[in-house]
RNA sequence: GCCCAGGUGGUGAAAUUGGUAAACACGCUAGGUUCAGGACCUAGUGCCCAUGAGGGCUUGCGGGUUCGAAUCCCGCCCUGGGCACCA
């Protein structure tokens, strides 16, 4: 291990001194450009910080030191997302209340958070538990159950009879329960929802408006899954009812020759004859039996009943049989769908298997051997016939819309959000339910509705939370009507306080109102937000949704909240695997920081690669960066921790102003572009070279640790002070480069014979042409290589090759 | 099965976006320093042939476009992430 300077001091010294002084508090109204750069917060874990944290939480504060230094008005503020299961099974386990677990794991983190030097504002700390906190979750709750996205419902949820609990989807693995692998089935429950489908069309639109990642979008997209076709009402025979069908495919309608309704279609029950009815009700209480994965994954065969029924084909008034089947959700759609064997894959293996009619519309394929999905021309379909599938598709629709029978219909695969938990740790509905049957909502002067201390963290044993066994909470009067009442024993899930963090760090302390509305102008949206992949879905759709509404209703100022999205990568252990306590290869940062310091770990972890990329941790790498630090150290330092004599205020050469021009160019963009690895190899290379000189310019050397400060600012600052700096490094401006300098005007030019390389010779820049061909030709191997042979082509690219085709 | 991202030395990676592939670091080798180890300093290090000068090959594989391809196009293979009968 290499020479140790002595960071722990250091870092110790300038990290009080930042708290002391508030040196990053960001300021309201400030006339300055403001930046706000953004963490997703943490969820405060027993196991401490992971190092991938650190990875996010170090990129975005060389940003935010960086934008300070460029005089920007910056707002960086951290928090804890901690809310959650893990505190609640850890209270079933032990007996300990989450809010006590909770409380010692953010102590925890918060001492390794600090430990790292980041310039956050802690005065706008915040905690999803403290009731705070959310009274404001509750009150805008309260504001979208007014604006009619909440409601009841009845939906499956993961049941497990031996726990005699709801479990969430992460608890739950082949349709086992994680502790103790017991059998869980899907059973209906009461639920809050929240009308997440009402803002699919603009969720999916504004993605076009917001710098995320590509693919985060395109998961976003596939998740809303928006597809346009049509309804087609179909009647059903000898009765007055009707099945109305989505589908995508209106042009195949010819084509449709019997009809598939889900087992929970509520039209089963009216249209099945006598002699059917309980075979279809056993094969519906098979169906309800079965978890969705039992009726996708596992299912590899599709399996179904015909009812007995039959509907009219409204284009050609053919009798075609209804069936039931599972492979039809009731979820999509209208939970029925116009079966076409011939154009959808689904419907051509279940028609080959119970014998059904299989009418070919459209040409072009081989319907013996499977579905032809793909355009082509339509046959047998009266009118529609000769056209191709999109014009068919237009005049299908306007017939249908013409005679009644139909209409253009866009539909979402996107459901509506389950919004209820039944658990303890969680934010209590604000809301009670008379005895009337009506729902009270809170009046502001209610809130927070706060969670009342239990000491038995088990579940009730009815699928209720554990707030049910707490009768004195649940049964009250209700002191405004004076009527009976009860509280809600669901609470909010995790997403609830998450959705809306980042509006709180704008206005911590107000307990008037959740922000300030000035306040909210001025420092919305966030401009920089950087997390972990894998919340690409569920928190930045929840969180884009909740802003929606707020934006709708007046509350915030941009239809969105988060301008640009980076993702950082996952970091994997020294064995190219996924950090885990079982396989003991987790690295804690705690001992890094102990025996390195924080801006060995800091530098590092930008080191290892692109922001966005998983990588193996490396323990020599990680020695590597601190070999640096320590060679930075000892550029100014001597021996004798006296500042170094070889230190002068001359005047720095050509060559010096054209190492130090370049590393700023060279910094300064790297960081606008996140790519902190290359910009930290820009910081060797100057060391490298600024280290072969007998005599150091101060200038370049100060400037140097403007351009370091960002990166590893614990030392940076401690060598600025140490060269008599008065004034901290933290707030000083930013170095500009001086375009004569970055230019290289003398450059080394390759020279190809048929593309090969064959030579280089060094000339300037701006040469013209000629000379650069004269110095290829005048090469001894160029000449070797085109000896005798006509030069065809000569190609001339300045400032980087020669070409010479023969 | 579908969608997205990605495959470059022994390792992490870089390449101004079509112009000298492998910057910077890790590791390794040799030398210096040291009682020794560690640390530090210097030099070397993609692969193959050659004493050398030099030559050949090389960005997952196979084609193509181009004076020139890691970069663009077509087909295939592999890895990671997401989705799951969505009509």
């Amino acid at each position: 291990m290499a020479k140790k300077y002595p960071f722990k001091e250091i870092e110790k010294k300038w990290q009080d001194y930042w708290e002391k002084n508030k040196t990053f508090k960001a300021i309201d109204f400030s006339p300055k450009p403001k930046f706000y750069v953004l963490d997703m917060f943490p969820y405060p874990s027993g196991s401490g910080l992971h190092v991938g944290h650190l990875e996010g939480y170090t990129a975005t504060d060389i940003i935010a030191r960086y934008k300070w230094k460029k005089g920007y008005n910056v707002l960086h503020p951290m928090g804890w997302d901690a809310f959650g299961l893990p505190a609640e099974n850890y209270a079933l386990q032990t007996g300990i209340h989450p809010r006590i677990t909770t409380q010692k794991n953010i102590a925890n983190f918060k001492r390794q958070i600090k430990a790292m030097g980041f310039a956050y504002d802690w005065d706008r700390e915040i905690n999803t538990t403290d009731p705070k906190y959310y009274k404001w979750t509750q009150w805008i709750f309260i504001q979208l159950y007014k604006a009619g996205l909440v409601y009841q419902d009845e939906v499956p949820v993961n049941w497990c009879p031996a726990l005699k609990t709801v479990l969430a989807n992460e608890e739950v693995v082949d349709g086992k329960s994680v502790r103790g692998g017991h059998p869980v089935i899907r059973k209906p429950m009461r639920q809050w929802m929240m009308k997440i489908t009402a803002y699919a069309e603009k969720l999916l639109e504004d993605l076009d408006t917001i710098d995320f990642p590509e693919s985060i979008k395109e998961m976003q997209r596939n998740w809303i899954g928006k597809s346009e076709g049509a309804y087609i009402i179909f009647r059903v025979e000898g009765t007055n009812e009707t099945l109305k069908v989505f589908t995508t495919r209106p042009d195949t309608v010819f084509g449709a020759t019997y009809m598939v309704v889900a087992p929970e279609h509520p039209l089963l029950e009216k249209i099945v004859p006598e002699d059917r009815k309980k075979e279809i009700e056993e094969y519906r209480k098979q169906a309800a039996m079965k978890s969705d994965l039992a009726r996708t994954d596992l299912a590899k065969e599709k399996t179904g009943v015909a009812t007995g029924a039959y509907a009219i084909n409204p284009v050609n008034k053919k009798r075609i049989p209804i069936w039931v089947a599972d492979y039809v959700l009731m979820t999509y759609g209208t939970g029925a769908i116009m079966a076409v064997p011939a154009h959808d894959q689904r419907d051509w293996e279940f028609a080959k298997k119970y014998g059904l009619e299989i009418i070919e519309v459209i040409s072009g394929g081989d319907i013996s051997k499977g579905a032809h999905e793909g355009d082509g021309i339509l046959i047998n379909s009266d009118f529609l016939n000769g056209l191709n599938v999109e014009k068919a598709k237009e005049k299908i629709i306007s017939w249908l819309e013409e005679h009644n029978l139909g209409e253009r219909a866009v539909q979402y695969k996107l459901r509506d959000w389950v919004f209820s938990r039944q658990r303890y740790w969680g934010e209590p509905f604000p809301l009670i339910f008379l005895e009337d049957g009506t729902v009270r909502l809170l009046d502001e002067d209610e809130l927070p509705l706060k969670l009342p201390d239990i000491e038995k963290f088990e579940p009730s044993g009815t699928g209720e939370s554990p707030l049910a066994n707490v009768k004195e909470w649940v049964d009250f009067i209700d002191p405004k009507t004076g009527k009976r009442a009860k509280h809600e024993t669901h609470t909010m899930p995790q997403w609830a306080g998450s959705c809306w963090y980042y509006l709180r760090y704008i206005d911590p302390h107000n307990d008037k109102e959740p922000w300030d509305k000035k306040k909210e102008k001025y420092w919305m949206p966030v401009d920089l937000y950087v997390g972990g992949a894998e919340h690409a879905v569920l928190h930045l759709l929840y969180a884009r949704f909740w802003h929606k509404v707020l934006y709708d209703l007046g509350l915030v100022s941009t239809p969105e909240p988060f301008m640009k999205l980076v993702n950082q990568g996952i970091i994997l252990g020294e064995d190219g695997e996924k950090m885990s306590k079982s396989r003991g290869n987790v690295i804690n940062p705690d001992e890094i920081v102990e025996n390195y310091g924080a801006d060995t770990l800091r530098m590092y972890e930008m080191f290892m690669g692109p922001l966005e990329k998983s990588k193996p941790w490396s323990t020599s790498g990680m020695e590597g960066i601190f070999r640096f630090l320590n060679r930075v150290w000892n550029l100014y330092i001597d021996d004798k921790g006296k500042s170094r004599e070889d230190i002068q205020d001359i005047e720095p050469d050509h060559r010096i102003k054209k190492l130090i021009n370049k590393t700023i160019y060279k910094v300064t963009n790297d960081i606008e572009n996140l790519k902190f690895n290359t910009a930290i190899a820009q910081f060797m290379i100057f060391v490298n070279e600024i280290s072969k000189e007998k005599i150091k310019p101060r200038s370049v050397m100060e400037t140097f640790l403007h351009l370091l400060n960002p990166f590893a600012p614990h030392i940076s600052e401690e060598l600025w002070n140490r060269m008599g700096n008065k004034e901290i490094l933290a707030h000083l401006e930013w170095p500009e480069y001086d375009e004569e300098y970055v230019r290289d005007d003398l450059v080394v030019i390759a020279v190809q014979v048929n593309g090969k390389l064959r030579g280089q010779f060094e000339i300037d820049i701006d040469a013209p042409e000629e000379e650069y061909v004269e110095k290829a030709l005048s090469l001894e191997r160029v000449k070797n290589h085109i000896r005798g042979k006509p030069i065809r082509k000569k190609i001339v690219v300045k400032g980087k090759v020669v070409n010479l085709v023969v």
